[in-house]
RNA sequence: UGCCCGGUGGUGUAACGGUAGCACAAGUGCCUCUGGAGCAUUUUGUCGAGGUUCAAAUCCUUGCCGGGCAGCCA
């Protein structure tokens, strides 16, 4: 109780930014960027890294830039600069006006070069990238110098300026940082700068052939635009002593400091574009939005909300150690929010015929549903109830285990909303599966309600067979069923763990009349099912859903532990 | 074999020399017109060995384990 006005302990990056802030270093300003590559969609690793340079900025009252980092034209295309603001302002973050190109920079970064070489601490380089690999040594021994590594700065210069002239070809000469060979971090061993790539980049055109690498484009752009805080990936940690080496010896009036943490993992997933983009090309999932991909789009179509991802970038924490985030986590977040969220609804997605025997032929009623009980302004609806019902299958047994508490021969169950039943008899078709399940009612318990004293333990959920509505619903599982599918054994690739049964569409699932008119991206709980959303390939004459995540089932673990 | 970074329950993440806490997961119970949701509750942890100290997850030494680095990729 003394502890409640106590403070939330802060990340270690946070906790960075205060001591800063305390010695007013940067004036007392944050200044953070999200720097993607447009070379492909943007993952929920990125949203950890967008939730994190926007959540700061927000915290510190401070701002954060989105940059394309666009430094190497051969792989990049403005389908993914596209698609990657869209992602970022559909998680509900906004750059203002501070939306910036690593590519704006090319002048700016250009005369960097020219800089450094009337320095004497660049220099043109004309080894074949197999000699310079050669001369780069190896991890444990020393590298040695390149023959033109004492050119004049005059000589140097010439060469750059005709290299940016387009005068010589790809790949016979590269711009290199003269640091130092015997270096044991081998980024520092003559690292190259500029390198000659006759392609056409989609903002520039083809107004270079020469493209600045990343090392030497990043620390700059960020300086450019005054970033206060660099944050990146643990991989460039390594890197950044020549981050801050082209930034000292160029001397620039702001020096940002680079930051590393530890991206974010998830099981049964893999989270490189690289892969990602492998499992597009090479036809394993439909797209990069498909709802298996751990894309922000694919998420988004599967029925993911903002918030969900939100709040699971912000449990999942920060800090420099590798780590594995479960998969139930991101589950957990989603079911959490929706449950807050979504309407319920019922929908059928294996259907029984149920008949109530005892009902009038030609009588529909209209029953009340409540439409989310965690939230009663939600209000309630209309559902028609008729002699001629739909339920799952699952939800009839022949013979019941122990504990099952829904319709087998002899037991009573609630029809959620409607009545109380008793299940009479069955029918088999000859190959001896259950077609017809018959029923009674008892009139006099209209709404759902038992006769005072007595407990119903069952209830399941129905759709009236005259009034439903056809639609196909797409169920997903985990799109590898490896754990971790990056750790592959001899002779196998990541491809070889994919989940064969990460996708099964059943087009055959009755939903109540109400969702005649549903809209793409709509979320709904399908009451004991789980939660679904529209899919985008949805119409008005095929009604598409996407199930987004299961509810929690009790009953599943039960039973599976019976089985064990 | 070089350099850099990390090791806290099953998974994450706090505690910054002073009671190892929180979330997810798992278990148990209560409640319930969703076997949902909710509520209550339990189990499980400081990589090892030395040292400093009244006191170490925390500081030092060392070992072990994990990750990263040799693109004209980012």
């Amino acid at each position: 109780m003394e502890n409640v006005t106590e403070k939330p302990s802060l990340d270690f990056l946070r906790a960075k930014i205060v001591e800063d802030l305390k010695v007013n270093k940067n004036e007392g300003k944050v200044v953070t960027r999200f720097p993607p590559e447009p070379n492909g969609y943007l993952h929920i690793g990125h949203a950890k890294s967008i939730c994190l340079n926007f959540g700061i900025a927000r915290d510190f009252n401070g701002r954060c830039h989105l940059r394309f980092d666009d430094t190497n034209p051969a792989k990049e295309d403005v389908e993914y600069v596209d698609s990657i603001m869209e992602d970022v302002k559909w998680l509900g973050f906004d750059w203002g006006n501070h939306l910036y190109y690593a590519s704006d920079y090319y002048d700016a970064l250009c005369n960097y070069a020219i800089e450094l070489i009337k320095k004497g601490k660049a220099y043109v380089c004309e080894l074949t990238s197999d000699e310079m690999r050669d001369y780069r040594g190896t991890l444990t021994e020393i590298g040695k110098e390149s023959p033109h590594r004492n050119r004049p700065a005059e000589e140097n210069l010439d060469l750059f300026i005709r290299m940016k002239n387009g005068e010589f070809e790809e790949g016979t000469k590269v711009l290199r940082a003269k640091i130092d060979m015997s270096s044991p971090n081998v980024h520092m061993r003559d690292p190259v700068i500029y390198r000659i790539k006759k392609a056409h980049h989609h903002r520039t055109g083809d107004k270079w052939c020469i493209y600045p690498m990343y090392d030497f484009a990043h620390c700059f752009s960020d300086s450019i635009e005054g970033i206060t805080h660099s944050i990146c990936t643990l991989e460039f940690e390594i890197h950044r002593p020549l981050y801050d080496w082209f930034l000292d010896e160029l001397n620039v009036a702001c020096h940002p400091q680079q930051i590393e943490f530890a991206r974010l993992n998830i099981n049964y997933t893999v989270m490189s574009k690289r892969k990602l983009l492998q499992l597009v090309k090479e036809n394993h999932v439909k797209n990069w939005d498909d709802p298996r991909m751990p894309t922000i789009s694919g998420m988004r179509r599967r029925g993911y909300t903002p918030e969900a991802i939100r709040a699971f970038c912000d449990k999942v924490g920060v800090a420099k150690r590798e780590n594995v985030i479960d998969l139930s986590l991101l589950e957990f977040c989603v079911r959490e929010d929706l449950n807050k969220t979504a309407p319920r609804v019922m929908a059928v997605l294996n259907p029984l015929k149920l008949i109530i025997d005892n009902y009038p032929d030609d009588l529909v009623e209209e029953l009340d549903a409540v439409n989310n009980p965690e939230d009663l302004s939600a209000g309630t609806r209309k559902v028609p109830f008729s002699k001629v019902l739909y339920i799952e299958k699952d939800d009839f047994k022949e013979v019941a285990p122990k504990k099952y508490f829904r319709l087998t021969p002899g037991q009573e169950v609630r029809l959620r909303y409607a009545y109380i039943i008793k299940c009479e008899s069955f029918v088999k078709d000859t190959s001896g599966e259950i077609t017809e399940v018959h029923c009674t009612y008892d009139s006099s318990t209209r709404g759902g309600n038992p006769p005072e004293g007595k407990k119903i333990k069952g209830t399941i959920h129905w759709v009236a067979e005259k009034s439903a509505l056809d639609v196909e619903v797409r169920l997903y599982d985990r799109l590898f069923s490896k754990e971790n599918p990056d750790d592959v054994e001899e002779g196998k690739t990541f491809l070889d763990y994919m989940n064969p049964n990460s996708l099964e569409i059943l087009s055959d699932c009755k939903a109540e009349p109400g969702l005649k008119n549903v809209k793409a991206l709509e979320h709904f709980q399908f009451e004991r099912l789980g939660y679904f959303t529209v899919d985008k390939d949805s119409n008005y004459d095929r009604i598409i859903f996407n199930r987004t995540v299961a509810l929690k089932d009790t009953w599943a673990k039960i039973e599976s532990s019976g089985n064990n």
